[in-house]
RNA sequence: GGGCCCGUAGCUCAGUUGGCUAGAGCGCACCCCUGAUAAGGGUGAGGUCGAACGUUCGAAUCGUUUCGGGCCCA
């Protein structure tokens, strides 16, 4: 700029009341987040605000109860957590804003197999896993629970500091963790009146089980290998022709058609003279010793085929297929049915038709075994009905054996078969199985069955093939389906207190006990609700919290409320180690055996063994409610207001949760659940670390910063799947700026603007001007109102977890009606007017009210950008931490009273600024202030308001109004030949060379005072 | 395969009980301002409402089917 230009630029510029403020335009949050933490931490910020809101609650106060389920302690944080923590922190914020009591005690889910498989690994890289086998049982189980302790400890602390950095305000002085001794022993406690409601039992249960290292398995602990395996089709017999053919509709063979018996050609309906058969398929020819039944579907349809000589039963669409793979020649097809008229039908074990019975002796299994049947075994070698049958492989008969299989022992209970297992931990077959068989190890019994079944004449065909099947993890060797005892809590068992089962009662509380948000949850949880099993809640591991059961020699089982409780008393005081560190006695020390009426009678408690089981992890985390809420606030704060997870958490957090609570207590833990959607790729599709479509919430946080990457949450419709996108995260960044910028100019026209102090009303003396002295026609008493409006609304939104809404609305507000609207209308005023003029202060004041009232609606969703304006505001000196907009409330409504002809003006702006763009476009005519409008005022309604307001709305020098000319266009008038104002710019007809020389209207010169 | 849910302008979303030429913001294009300036204001172009049938005088809105996607199960 030359300095002739600057000089002439500047003549009136120094008279003028430009923006000036410490907040800058550019947030850099990434710098600035941390020292707002900073302070926040150093003033205690999470512990006053609840102090404060408890001493109000003491004067009346409502509390709002929120628990936060544990994630899991382990790895680093990803989008999801981040989503959720955002919502989590926006509830309680949005709680403590409203001046409610809410706590907010993060907390981490930190047993379970994902960590011990972690340390397992890691320890086997180190090769310390050799030293640690060598151990004895408890003392390898304490040294992998060590490792796994400092593992879940590393995780806590990683993802604290993320959390943290996410700027959600909590306890985070004291979390909770599932490992602490306090929520072990609590977790007992509930186990404890769960054994008192009679909801807790022990039965056979098919797990995998890797024979070579004798331990059950989860999931997790698998690795998938191809493996070669025998593939093999067998046709178990009928044991009564008739019957099947009866099933396939074949008309009874009359004595006449004797004859024809040699010379049978089917095809003309009649019953062939030969014992029919059900074609089976399986690649674990070891299992068939184990068969006790064929499952089909029940809808769908089978054949009676003669394929090479044999009649045998195959699911009809299948035949063709089978045929093929056995290179079968002669295929026909004799007669259809549907699956369920073949149930009930009886078959020959082909491998126990010679023992005596037809079958092993189920009399000798254990009890687990047989205890949910009558022991008549009617059903044992019969077709029964399953859902899972499926017509994709094989012969759609499906070899049934509850001993091995997780279906097939389904099928078993459902159908009163024996949970038959012959296979010992070590792999070997029992004495049950023919003698052939005894002691031979399963593998090698492979190729023995085949040879047998071959040499009988019961295989149809078998060839070797390779898939993909399931290895122990840690020795690489296949793994196998075992049934195995396991604990159980019943969902159709009835409660001892009012005889409703678990099931029952959950149902009951989703139907009516439980809001759900959003309402399609309830659905949700019924579906699964209806069809879940019952919880199997031991596993064979150490990280763990031990399942408290001891079993005397003769194999009864001490595990009584009391007895429990004795347990959850010492573990409190010591930790879950102490289960692994002492004796039966030592661990039984507050029991008192004399005086427990549901133990076993006559034991020596000094002959019990531990058991090895620890529990589900599901089943820790599903006792907060009681570990977390009920301890640390009491029962009258049970059940809590609002758990808020993943959609997922339907099976999961919020359904443990709901089944231990109404086990233990009778009622739900929660008034209402609050379910979001999972976060997707910009494509829709699931992000995953293969597709490389993920987004690391470490970067976004140091691209973005906590505040842009909350709004983004915030303005999420988060009931279904969320896209993400770097660019999302932008645009949210693009909004977070509009919103930025608007609080910036409102504080940059208020720097020398006294502020009411303590909330003290404005009055004489003080910059700030009375309420009562603003008119209902006045530009700024529109401004309040739309203030009052927003904060009603945006309050209303966040009531009802709708931060979209309140978000969408906080936007608008900023970018409409404040930054288009208010703010380009009255900076006339507040640049141009003398510093002190009524004018100027009247809307200095409105832009307090609403500075201050919009960093209080912002506070829950970006707590940093809200505080530093806040603080901007107040004047707070930067080290000052003991104030902050997060000890205050939302704001009261200002109650102000507005014109209802409001709507007219605005409309009528609307035609003004019509009016305006068609001028720039047909004429020189650029600047608004060269300009007069005159606005058509049909209704004679704008007469009562200020001219100066309805020209500023515009932008414009002068409005005049034309009530004659009906409800037309705004016509523009061009005042260019009219002098202009050297300080105002405009050309309002009071211009004129003043005695400092310069052309000034009547405004700027009483301003300049010349 | 089953349960629950989603699919409206390039993007994110509004669209009450079916009823005016389907709306908003962002982005984009064009214009203005240069005293909110790596800011601010104005105007405008964008959609066969995933697809197909059906119910109806009339459907983005109701029903059936179908395609694509997500979560949970099998």
């Amino acid at each position: 700029m030359t300095t002739e230009a600057s000089e002439k630029q500047s003549k009136y510029k120094g008279t003028l009341n430009l923006p000036r403020t410490s907040f800058a335009m550019k947030a850099n949050l990434v710098q600035n987040e941390p020292s707002s933490l900073k302070r926040w931490e150093a003033a205690g910020l999470y512990e006053r605000v609840q102090a404060q809101r408890s001493a109000n609650a003491v004067a009346g106060g409502a509390t709002f109860v929120f628990h936060d389920g544990p994630p899991y302690a382990n790895g680093l944080l990803h989008l999801g957590h981040l989503l959720n923590k955002s919502l989590k922190d926006m509830v309680v914020r949005i709680a403590l804003m409203e001046g409610k009591v809410c706590p907010y005690i993060p907390g981490w889910d930190c047993h379970g197999l994902p960590i011990e498989h972690k340390v397992m690994q890691d320890l086997a890289e180190k090769g310390k896993l050799a030293k640690i086998a060598g151990l004895e049982a408890d003392a390898r189980r304490m040294a992998v629970r060590r490792e796994c302790r400092a593992h879940a400890e590393k995780w806590i602390k990683v993802q604290m500091e993320q959390m943290k950095r996410l700027l959600t305000l909590a306890d985070y002085v004291h979390p909770y963790l599932t490992m602490d001794p306090a929520y072990e022993g609590s977790t007992l406690e509930v186990f404890a009146d769960l054994i008192d409601a009679g909801l807790v039992y022990r039965q056979l249960k098919s797990v995998h089980w890797s024979p070579a290292n004798e331990t059950a398995l989860a999931d997790a602990e698998l690795e998938y290998y191809d493996r070669e395996d025998p593939s093999i089709y067998v046709d178990f017999e009928a044991e009564d022709q008739d019957a099947v053919y009866d099933a396939f509709d074949l008309p009874s063979r009359g004595e006449a058609n004797e004859a024809e018996e040699e010379s049978e050609v089917d095809g003309h309906g009649g019953r062939p003279n030969q014992r029919p058969c059900f074609m089976i398929w399986t690649t674990t020819p070891w299992t068939l010793p184990a068969n006790v039944a064929i499952a089909v579907h029940k809808d769908a349809e089978y054949a009676l085929v003669r394929i090479d000589g044999n009649v045998t039963v195959i699911a009809k669409e299948l035949v063709e297929k089978v045929a093929k793979a056995g290179k079968a020649e002669d295929v026909r097809v004799l007669a259809v049915t549907k699956g369920s008229r073949l149930v009930g039908l009886r078959y020959r074990h082909p491998l126990y038709a010679e023992v005596a019975g037809g079958m092993p002796d189920f009399s000798a299994l254990p009890k687990e075994a047989t205890r949910h049947a009558d022991g008549s075994w009617k059903n044992v070698y019969t077709i029964v009905a399953a859902e899972y049958v499926t017509l994709d492989d094989g012969t759609g008969l499906v070899h049934t054996a509850p001993g091995h299989g997780a279906d097939d022992y389904r099928t078993g209970l459902a159908e009163r078969l024996p949970i038959y297992c012959p296979v010992r931990e070590d792999g070997t077959y029992d004495t049950s199985v023919p003698a052939w068989l005894h002691g031979k190890s399963i593998w090698d019994a492979n190729k023995e069955v085949v040879a047998a079944l071959e040499t009988s004449g019961h295989m149809f065909f078998h060839h070797m093939f390779t898939h993909s099947y399931p290895h122990d993890w840690r020795g690489k060797s296949p793994v196998i389906f075992r049934a195995t005892e396991q604990w159980f809590i019943g969902v159709d068992t009835a409660r001892k207190a009012d005889g409703v089962t678990l099931r029952e009662a959950a149902l009951r509380g989703t139907e009516s006990g439980v809001g759900f948000v959003p309402e399609w949850g309830r659905n949700r949880m019924r579906g699964m609700l209806e069809s879940r099993p019952d919880w199997c809640i031991s596993r064979q591991r150490a990280w763990g919290l031990p399942i408290p059961a001891f079993y005397a020699k003769d194999g009864r089982v001490l595990m009584t409320a009391a007895s429990v409780r004795a347990v959850a008393k010492l573990v409190r005081e010591k930790g879950s180690d102490a289960w692994f560190m002492g004796s039966p006695t030592e661990i039984l020390k507050y029991y008192d055996y004399a005086a427990d009426a549901q133990a076993p009678k006559g034991l020596d408690l000094r002959s019990l063994t531990k058991g090895m089981d620890i529990f589900d992890v599901w089943f820790e985390s599903g006792c907060s409610w009681n570990s977390v809420i009920r301890e640390r606030f009491g029962k009258d704060h049970h059940p809590a207001d609002l758990y808020l997870e993943g959609s997922d958490q339907h099976r999961g957090w919020f359904q443990v949760s709901l089944l231990t609570s109404l086990g233990a207590t009778g009622a739900p833990p929660y008034k209402t659940l609050l379910t979001h959607g999972f976060i997707v790729d910009k494509d829709g599709k699931k992000m995953s670390k293969s597709l490389g479509n993920t987004l690391e919430v470490d970067a976004l946080l140091k691209e973005f910063g906590a505040d842009v990457c909350r709004w983004w949450v915030a303005t999420l419709a988060y009931d279904g799947d969320i896209k993400a996108d770097l660019e999302f995260f932008k645009t949210a960044g693009e909004q977070y700026r509009k919103v930025r910028n608007t609080l910036r100019f409102l504080l940059s026209n208020l720097d020398d603007f006294e502020a009411p102090s303590g909330g003290a009303e404005c009055g004489r003396g003080r910059a700030c001007v009375s309420k009562a002295e603003f008119k209902a026609t006045d530009l700024d008493a529109w401004a309040l109102a739309e203030f009052d409006a927003l904060s009603r609304e945006v309050r209303g939104a966040y009531a009802e977890y709708d931060f979209r809404r309140a978000t969408t609305r906080l936007f608008d507000f900023c970018n409409e009606s404040l930054s288009a609207v208010y703010l380009d209308a009255v900076k006339d005023r507040l640049y141009c007017e003398a510093p002190g003029g009524i004018r100027r202060r009247k809307t200095q004041t409105v832009l307090f009210d609403i500075a201050d009232g919009l960093c209080r609606l912002l506070a829950p969703i970006v707590p940093h950008t809200a505080d530093e304006a806040w603080r901007a505001l107040h004047k707070i000196d930067g080290k000052d931490g003991e104030r902050s907009v997060h000890l205050m409330t939302f704001a009261k409504e200002s109650g102000i009273a507005r014109d209802a002809a409001w709507d007219a003006v605005m409309k009528a702006r609307g035609l003004g600024l019509a009016a305006l763009e068609r001028a720039r476009q047909s004429s020189d005519l650029d600047n608004p202030l060269d300009t007069a409008v005159i606005l058509p005022d049909p209704e004679r309604s704008l007469g009562r308001f200020d001219p100066t307001d309805l020209a500023d709305l515009l932008g414009v020098s002068l409005v005049r109004l034309d009530s004659l000319g009906g409800a037309g266009e705004a016509k523009v008038q061009d005042l260019r030949n009219e002098p202009r104002c050297e300080r105002s710019w405009k050309r309002d007809g009071t211009v004129k060379s003043r005695s400092d020389g310069g052309m000034l209207c009547d405004r700027c010169a009483n301003a300049v005072g010349v």
